[in-house]
DNA sequence: AATTGTTTTAAACAAATGTTTAATTTTTTT
DNA sequence: AAAAAAATTAAACATTTGTTTAAAACAATT
């Protein structure tokens, strides 16, 4: 019974061609060649391209999407707890998986209506949420937006932009991943130091 | 003597398709059909795919990269005054064209190397420049990538982020445009708070 | 050991791709 | 007005694409 093994290789080989090259430029004949597998076992095993591919983009919305929700909605912790939880968890995910960001996003820029129904926070309403509404208590004269823009930006746009020119080999951003770890801390703060700001 | 207008049409058109798809999902046949003209004459005055499309991504790297230079190395602004002119240049810049962001970073992702000597950053010491020298007068602790980071992630990542989410008609980011143009003002704030704050 | 079901393979498929060709139309020059 | 040059067109091109087919190899069941 290597059926199971098989299946995961083809899946596991998808997904790594698939963030790589993206939907467009990724052919089945890479996705098989990766696994090391004949073509046929791809269809085979999973119908179709878009097929395939939607079973990864589910995971990565899920992984990027799904995963700050319970922090959110925790009603056990303050609003400094959540900035804390929330930065240190998304550098942890994101280290692991450093082009998650820019994969989700170009890839749902590219086909809005197909992703739109599996977002996860369609789920939840997104005002009520405990992190939203302690944050307008604190900060009622500022929309909620720029708070979650902010936080957000801070924590995941170091990904997006500094895995890109380490790639380009420009020293712009070297030592980036001990600058991201320092981030870890360091994002708390300088959030605190904006919810503190006289301008609120 | 339409022979420009033409040109012209296609380069437009091109802009327009690979902007929206990218370079893989876009085809020769989409472009010659947004421009209105026979599928050869794409190839008649661009040669090929790949050239007409460096020619867009040259543009449009120029246009995200090239434009902060002159404001990061201006001698005659203090910091505070390049952080507003730099958050509003560059809200005014993207925000007639909101994908730029996600387009040149997803593209140089899937090639790093063909874009890489035509990266307009490569070209000036950074670490020389201006911003950078005023920002270890102000914050000798701290790594400046911290502050590019910080700045460009609450003026870019918006962009990323939002356009994205009103697409999907999630309601997460309504009235994007008003919140994202209050932040030219509010930006230059908290950055002020940021390097003002005690931790450096 | 024979039969059944499952997994794997090689080959072929039609459709779509970027590009080229050669003829035609239009414009410019003489 | 004739000749030359440039722009446009339709058709074909060789590859590459995702997918299917049908036979082979393998495993499980009787």
């Amino acid at each position: 019974m290597t059926e199971i093994l098989t299946e995961e290789k083809i899946k596991e080989a998808a997904r790594i061609v698939f963030m790589e090259k993206g939907y467009a430029a990724t052919g089945m004949r890479d996705i098989a060649a990766k696994a090391g597998v004949n073509l046929s076992l791809v269809n085979y095993y999973f119908r179709s391209k878009r097929n395939i591919f939607n079973l990864i983009m589910t995971e990565k919305m899920q992984k990027i999407f799904g995963s700050i929700i319970p922090y959110m909605i925790d009603e056990t912790t303050s609003l400094e707890e959540k900035i804390k939880n929330i930065s240190t968890m998304y550098i942890n995910t994101i280290s692991e998986d450093p082009n998650l960001p820019l994969f989700v996003f170009s890839e749902i820029q590219k086909n809005p209506e197909e992703f739109a129904f599996l977002f996860p926070l369609k789920q939840i309403n997104f005002m009520e949420t405990s992190i939203i509404k302690q944050f307008k208590t604190r900060c009622p004269e500022i929309n909620p937006a720029h708070f979650m823009l902010n936080f957000l930006g801070m924590t995941i746009f170091p990904f997006i932009a500094a895995h890109l020119f380490s790639n380009m080999q420009t020293h712009i951003f070297d030592n980036i991943l001990s600058v991201i770890e320092e981030r870890k801390t360091l994002i708390p703060l300088w959030m605190n130091q904006i919810l503190d700001s006289p301008i609120n």
